[in-house]
RNA sequence: GUGCGUUUAGCUCAGCUGGAUAGAGCGUUUGGCUACGGACCAAAAGGCCGGGGGUUCGAAUCCUCUAACGCACGCCA
C-alpha cells in the first residue's frame, strides 16, 4: 500500500485534473496550521503563473472535484488560495486497518532491492574502542536497519584497521619482551601455539606503550617499520602472531560491538585488500591513470568545475609503500568482484570528506567501480563535551567506549531503582536496555552531519525527548493490552472505529504517518527523522491516554477500537526502535 | 590564503522540493495523583531565524555580500 499523503495526493491530483489543471498541483501536506484543519494543499497558488489566474478562483475550480472523492471532508478555500481539508473517518479507519493488516505497517517496499555495502565501525585492532568509534557504529547500524526495513539487501562491513605500522609495533615490541617466542625464531618449522601468548589486556597496554616510544626512539621506530614490512611480505612466523593478534582483538571487539547492539555481516579489514592492490596498481599506470610525480604514484582527480582545486590520490608514497586511499581502492575492488553492490555507503567522520571525494573519483575514473553503483560519503559530526569541545575525560585523554557504557548503566540502574515501586531482579538487564537507548536515541535524533553535545546528564535524566521516554510509553501500552487480555479480551480481534475524540484522531492521524516517516529516514538517511516521528506519536498516545479511561469503558465496541489503535501505536513504536538499534524491556 | 560547513528561545536542537501565527525538549512560573504505570499530562512566559542587500504575491528556507566560529587543504589514518 502507499503512504497516507501519496494516497490523499491522489485524489488531489484527479481534482486538479478533473477541474482542468495539471494534476502534478494536486501535493497535499500535513497542516501548519493545525486549528484550520488537517492537510492543506497549496496547488492552486503554485498553479497561479502557469495560468494567469488568481489562486483563489483555481482552488474554487477544484474544490467541488474534491469534496466528490469522497475520502476528505469539511474542504474550504482560505487565505489567498489555500485548500483546507480534514479526512473522512471512514478512509482513515479504512487505512489504519490495511496498516495493522500489513507486515511492514504499510511501508511499501522498493520493487527492486537494491544491494547495498554500508562500511561502517572502523575500528583498529589492539586498540579499545572509543568514543570516537560510537557515531559510526550506532549510525551505521540504524542506517542498515532502516535500508534493510525498506527492502534492501545490505550487507554491513565492520572494516578493521588490521594492516601497517600498527600491527609492526606490536611485533617489535613483543620480540624484544617476549624474543624466545617461536614466533620470532626465523628456523622454526613447527606448528605455531594455538594459545595466544598475550591478552587484549596486555595488546591495549603494548600498543599505547609503542607508539609513544617509535616517536622519540628512532631505531625502535625502524625496527617497527622492518617488522611491518616482514609481515606484509609474509613471514611465517609473524603472520602467525597476527592471527593470534586479530583473534584475540576480535573477540573482544565482538563482545564490545554486541553491548551496543550492532552487528556486522562482514568482519574484513584492509588485510584483505592488500592483495588486489598490485595488479590495481599495474592496471592504472598501463591504462595511463597513474603517473608518477615529485616520487610517489598519483591520479589526477581535479575536475573542471571544482571552485577549489582538488589534489590528486597518491596511491604510491615514493617509498614504494601503499597507503589508505590504496586500500580503500583496492577494497572497493574486492567488494565489486565479491558482492557486486548497487551502492556502497561510507559512514565515517565528516572530516575524511576529502579523502573520499578523492577515492571515488579515481574509482571512477579508473573503472574499478560500474558507471551505476553508487558511492556515497554519510559523514558525520564530532561528539563534543558541554563546553563545545571535543568529548574528553576528566583526565584529558580520549574516552574508552566501554567506560562510557558502564557510566551509563550504573547511572541507569541508579535511577530505576530509586523510581521502582516493586524491586525487580532483572533490575541489572533492565538498565542495560533502557542506558543503551538512551545513548543511541541521543545520538540519532540529532542530525547526523552535525557536530554535537554529548550531554551525559541530559541522556541519563531521560525526561522529554529520549529514549527512556519511548521505552515508557511502549511498556505502558504493554501493560493496558496484558491487563485487556487478561480479563478475557482480545487484542488481536479489535477493529477501528471512528474517533470519538481529538486526542484519538490526532494520535489516528499520526500512526497513518508512518510510512511517510521511513520514506524520508530511509531516502535521506536520516535517522533523526525517524526519531522525531516517535516521539510525536508517543506524545500524542500519552495526551490520548490522559483523557480516555480505556479499561473502564463500558461500550465494549468503543473500548475495542482503543485497544485495536494501542496495538498499532505499540507495533509502530517498536519496530521503530529495532530501527533505531535498540529494544524495550517487559517493565521499567 | 582557498574551499566546505555552522549560526533559529537562557541552554540543546527540529523546521520536508519557498506558503498562513517559526516549533519541540530542558530550565523558569503555575495547575493536575480515588495510579488502565505521575519516568506522565495541562497551561504560561520566552524569537528583528548572525547582519546587510536582492528575487517573489509570499523567504528561516533561493541568490549575493558580510561577520563570527568549526573543519579540510599530495606522500597520516
Amino acid at each position: 500500500m502507499t503512504g497516507l499523503l501519496e494516497q490523499i495526493g491522489k485524489y488531489a491530483a484527479e481534482a486538479f485534473e478533473a477541474a482542468g489543471y495539471d494534476g502534478s498541483y494536486g501535493r497535499v501536506t500535513v497542516s501548519n496550521r493545525p486549528d484550520l484543519c488537517e492537510f492543506q494543499c497549496n496547488g492552486a497558488m503554485a498553479a497561479k503563473k502557469a495560468y494567469g489566474k488568481a489562486p483563489r478562483d483555481i482552488a474554487m475550480d477544484v474544490l467541488p472535484y474534491f469534496e466528490k472523492s469522497g475520502v476528505v471532508k469539511n474542504v474550504k478555500v482560505e487565505g489567498p488560495g489555500f485548500i483546507n481539508f480534514d479526512l473522512s473517518d471512514d478512509f482513515l479507519t479504512g487505512f489504519l486497518a490495511e496498516m495493522a493488516a500489513d507486515e511492514r505497517l504499510g511501508f511499501e517496499a522498493s520493487e527492486e532491492p537494491k544491494t547495498m555495502i554500508i562500511d561502517y565501525g572502523g575500528p583498529n585492532v589492539a586498540k579499545p574502542l572509543h568514543i570516537g568509534h560510537l557515531r559510526s557504529a550506532i549510525i551505521g547500524e540504524s542506517i542498515k536497519r532502516i535500508a534493510r526495513f525498506a527492502g534492501d539487501k545490505v550487507i554491513g562491513d565492520v572494516h578493521l584497521g588490521d594492516w601497517g605500522l600498527q600491527m609492526g609495533l606490536i611485533i617489535a615490541s613483543l620480540s624484544e619482551s617476549d624474543g624466545d617466542l617461536p614466533y620470532f625464531d626465523e628456523n622454526y618449522t613447527g606448528k605455531y601455539p594455538d594459545e595466544p601468548p598475550f591478552t587484549i589486556g596486555d595488546l591495549e597496554t603494548i600498543y599505547p606503550a609503542a607508539s609513544a616510544r617509535s616517536k622519540e626512539d628512532e631505531e625502535f621506530r625502524n625496527k617497527a617499520l622492518e617488522a611491518t614490512g616482514q609481515l606484509q611480505e609474509g613471514r611465517r612466523g609473524y603472520r602467525a602472531l597476527w592471527n593470534q593478534i586479530m583473534k584475540v582483538s576480535i573477540a573482544d571487539l565482538k563482545e564490545n560491538y554486541r553491548k551496543l547492539n550492532v552487528e556486522f555481516d562482514l568482519w574484513k579489514g584492509e588485510s584483505d585488500a592488500q592483495k588486489y592492490i598490485p595488479d590495481m596498481v599495474d592496471k592504472m599506470v598501463a591504462d595511463g591513470y597513474a603517473y608518477e610525480d615529485e616520487g610517489a604514484l598519483i591520479i589526477d582527480v581535479k575536475e573542471e568545475s571544482d571552485a577549489k582545486e582538488v589534489p590528486p590520490c597518491i596511491i604510491r608514497k615514493s617509498d614504494g609503500a601503499s597507503l589508505y586511499a590504496t586500500t580503500d581502492l583496492a577494497t572497493i575492488v574486492e567488494r565489486m568482484k565479491l558482492y557486486d553492490p548497487d551502492k556502497i555507503l561510507y559512514v565515517v567522520d565528516k572530516r575524511q570528506e576529502m579523502h573520499f571525494r578523492q577515492v571515488f573519483r579515481a574509482a571512477r575514473k579508473t573503472g574499478i567501480v560500474k558507471p551505476e553503483t553508487e558511492l556515497q560519503f554519510l559523514g558525520f559530526g564530532t561528539m563534543n563535551g558541554k563546553d563545545g569541545k571535543p568529548f574528553k575525560t576528566r583526565a584529558g585523554g580520549v574516552m574508552r567506549l566501554e567506560t562510557l557504557i558502564r557510566d551509563i548503566d550504573e547511572a541507569m540502574y541508579k535511577k530505576i531503582s530509586e523510581n521502582q515501586s516493586v524491586k525487580d531482579e532483572n533490575i541489572g538487564d533492565t538498565s542495560e536496555i533502557v542506558g543503551l537507548s538512551a545513548l543511541k536515541y541521543g545520538d540519532l535524533s540529532n542530525q547526523a552531519s552535525k557536530d554535537y553535545i554529548f550531554d551525559i546528564d541530559k541522556f541519563i535524566s531521560f525526561e522529554g525527548n529520549t529514549g527512556p521516554y519511548i521505552l515508557y510509553t511502549i511498556v505502558r501500552i504493554n501493560s493496558i493490552l496484558e491487563r485487556y487480555a487478561s480479563e478475557g479480551g482480545n487484542v488481536q480481534g479489535c477493529g477501528f472505529k471512528a474517533p470519538s475524540g481529538n486526542g484519538e484522531k490526532e494520535l489516528m492521524l499520526s500512526c497513518a504517518g508512518f510510512s511517510g516517516a521511513v520514506t524520508a529516514a530511509y531516502e535521506e538517511l536520516a535517522p533523526h527523522k525517524l526519531c522525531a516521528y516517535i516521539y510525536a506519536l508517543a506524545n500524542d498516545f500519552n495526551h490520548f491516554y490522559h483523557e480516555t479511561r480505556i479499561l473502564s469503558e463500558e461500550d465494549k465496541e468503543k473500548q475495542a477500537g482503543w485497544v485495536a489503535l494501542l496495538e498499532l501505536v505499540r507495533r509502530i513504536l517498536k519496530v521503530s526502535i529495532d530501527m533505531l538499534g535498540f529494544e524495550a524491556p517487559e517493565r521499567m
